[in-house]
DNA sequence: ATGCCGGGTCCTACCCGA
């Protein structure tokens, strides 16, 4: 089984982009992050056409969260338990599908909105930890995975590329992304790859990409006897190449079975 | 140490991302 998480930076300008990547590599489920744009302009068709099922979680010209299946999947969640599913922002899409529970998932940023925007993510990042604290309580086999907005270590940034007090890498968040692993979530491309570079993102400014100026932020956690199938796990840097590619490339997963 | 790029939208100057 092959799962992938990208962060498609508004699904309308990269739609030939997922359509070409989908027939060449075959995913299972692939989670999209950043669709930017409302259910009803979601080009759920051309990837029907492709044989998936398409799941939408949108808004309007932020956010965005989506799930492509070959295999059927019903919904379990449209956004995150514990947040205000009323006001909540379009970050979150819970299934089930061949036995998985996967949340898909767009972590606020918090570098925006001075303190508060801040306070946002570390509330999003423990709501993330109690809904994964259930399912894993409930011996539910799941994968969160997704746009983190979290450099875990200082191998997970091109040395230099933010500020120690950067949202992305702040003393806190770097705990509350802790708390995930002890809870005893595997984090999969660390479980095959432990040290060095493993980048997801690159800024589309200042040649960034030339010099491999990444950032490793996307990132797939797997449950316990998920974790056991894991076969492979890293991201697909090729895909930053294409012409108007988003500014994150895929994670694949492979699992065995 | 950001908004140089590249999305978005009350269509065009401004907001937002990481």
């Amino acid at each position: 089984m092959k799962l992938a998480t990208w962060n498609v930076n508004s699904i309308r300008q990269r739609e030939r982009h997922v359509a070409e990547w989908v027939g060449r590599v075959q995913p299972d489920v692939l989670l999209l992050q950043e669709t930017k744009c409302e259910e009803t302009q979601f080009p759920a068709e051309a990837f029907a056409g492709l044989g998936y099922q398409t799941e939408v979680v949108g808004q309007k010209a932020y956010n965005g969260v989506a799930v492509l299946s070959k295999a059927p999947v019903e919904v379990v969640h449209r956004c995150l338990p514990g947040l205000d599913c009323d006001d909540v922002q379009a970050r979150y899409i819970e299934v089930r599908t061949e036995g998985l529970t996967v949340g898909n998932l767009y972590l606020p940023n918090g570098n925006s909105g001075g303190p508060a925007g801040y306070d946002y993510k570390l509330r999003w990042m423990e709501c993330l930890a109690a809904r994964a604290e259930a399912l894993l309580e409930a011996d539910e086999p799941c994968v969160f995975a997704g746009d983190y907005n979290v450099c875990p270590t200082d191998e997970d940034l091109a040395p230099g590329t933010l500020p120690a007090e950067d949202a992305l890498v702040r003393a806190e968040t770097r705990a509350a992304f802790r708390k995930l692993l002890w809870l005893g979530l595997t984090d999969a491309v660390r479980a095959v790859q432990p040290r060095g570079k493993a980048y997801t993102f690159w800024d589309y400014q200042a040649g960034a990409w030339r010099r491999d100026a990444g950032l490793r932020i996307d990132h797939a956690l797997l449950s316990p006897e998920v974790a056991e199938r894991l076969v492979s796990a890293k991201p697909d840097r090729d895909e930053r190449n294409q012409p108007q590619p988003s500014d994150h490339v895929p994670v694949v997963v492979e699992l065995a079975g």
